[in-house]
DNA sequence: CTCACTTTGTGCTTACCTTCACAAGCGCAT
DNA sequence: ATGCGCTTGTGAAGGTAAGCACAAAGTGAG
């Protein structure tokens, strides 16, 4: 289920908290979610709460990281270092959350050589060794949308399969490999959408209103 | 719908090379969906194709536009400027899809006043008052975890009511403010989970084959 | 031991979303 | 003018997810 890391999220803060047990009612109010729906979430995992008391916390991180895959680290690939590749390079939260960022990749002679956070950047040529001299199996494609494709196709043929992309393109993967996308873009447009429609409403009320003070006054 | 920015996408990469009329069935192709479904949410809009040909691609992107509010352009505030903000900050990609960044907020001293992407970075105290006086209805929050429901509490007190964060947290507001979230270690986690399942299938393939063999010779 | 209280796990209903399949409508060739 | 082929728009079916509501199960006090 893709709730889960947001569960685990939450699971986090409350153990920093020192917190040690919690009730399904508590930890889905801090996820955003509805109690009911996150039962049956970890139900799924199987029956790790304690009727009339809660979840342990401690141990739901547990399960809940284990069934994410998240006891390992994963190696993580960086393709494409503009302005948003240097700010994921630099992103602390994903060390911290069972990922390691093992190679960063671009294609542009001024940047390769250079180190940004503490790695070394690799020409573009090399993407295919990097990947499989370091067993990496997830990619991060943050490149221009015109060359997004490309940079997929290489990955994929070099063993990746899984992908999260930042450029503004529909990836066309073979169906075992998985692609998520992240598009800012299309997420502030659909904003726009309901802003819109609030105006919309806004001004609709408007006419409403003036229409009944027209029939009053007509009605007189 | 929030696939109609995916359309938009695909129907402004149309009109570039030119081509002005399309099908449902390419665009679907283009936006990577179900053409039944596109034709569906297209319909929504209105009656805007023509049966036997297809969709006129300016006239649609005019409607979709319309419908997403597009047609004007939206003035919209980052806070927060550290290595996301600042790719935030020159991402081309939102000035050219209506959307005018017009405000730049971060709380560091040391950032404050000096000028990001063409912009003068304001000090968090003026927050209130940049986004009253420059009509901003839609803001962006790039800060860290731990200011971001302060910052967004102020936002929504200034009269923003919609909201695109960045930082992982589950943000609480009125009923009629809007945020969308982006949380790029969730999508990794996401991606982790199946990664985790293709192993986890994997090995169960083995060993099934294992016991296989095994049943095989203790046959013999 | 028993009873009252709390909280999980889940059967069932409801609502939504997706997709199939086809009638209605349009253009073009003859 | 007429018929053929293509594409839209939509009714209906199917599937999936959300949430209510309650039985099952555990805790602790008296």
């Amino acid at each position: 289920m893709a709730r889960l890391p947001l569960y685990l999220r939450a699971l986090g803060l409350l153990a920093d908290d020192g917190v040690s047990t919690v009730s399904s009612e508590e930890l889905a109010a801090a996820a955003g979610v509805n109690s009911a729906k996150l039962r049956k979430d970890l139900s799924y995992l199987g029956s790790y709460g304690t009727r009339g008391v809660g979840y342990d916390v401690d141990y739901l991180v547990y399960q809940v990281s284990r069934e994410l895959g998240l006891t390992q680290d994963w190696p993580v690939v960086i393709v494409g270092l503009g302005h948003l590749g240097h700010a994921l390079a630099n992103y602390g939260g994903f060390a911290s959350r069972g990922f390691a960022i093992r190679a960063l990749v671009d294609a542009d002679p001024a940047i390769v050589g250079t180190e940004v956070s503490g790695l070394d950047v690799t020409h573009l040529d090399d993407l295919e060794q990097v990947v499989r001299e370091r067993g990496i199996a997830i990619a991060v494609i943050s490149t221009p949308a015109q060359v997004a494709q490309e940079v997929c196709d290489r990955l994929v043929a070099a063993g990746v399969s899984s992908i999260l992309n930042f450029a503004p393109t529909v990836l066309s993967v073979p169906e075992d490999v998985e692609v998520r996308k992240v598009d800012m873009s299309l997420e502030l447009q659909i904003l726009a959408f309901h802003e819109q429609r609030k105006v919309a409403a806004s001004t609709a009320e408007v006419v409403s209103e003036t229409l009944d003070t027209l029939a009053e006054v007509v009605g007189r």
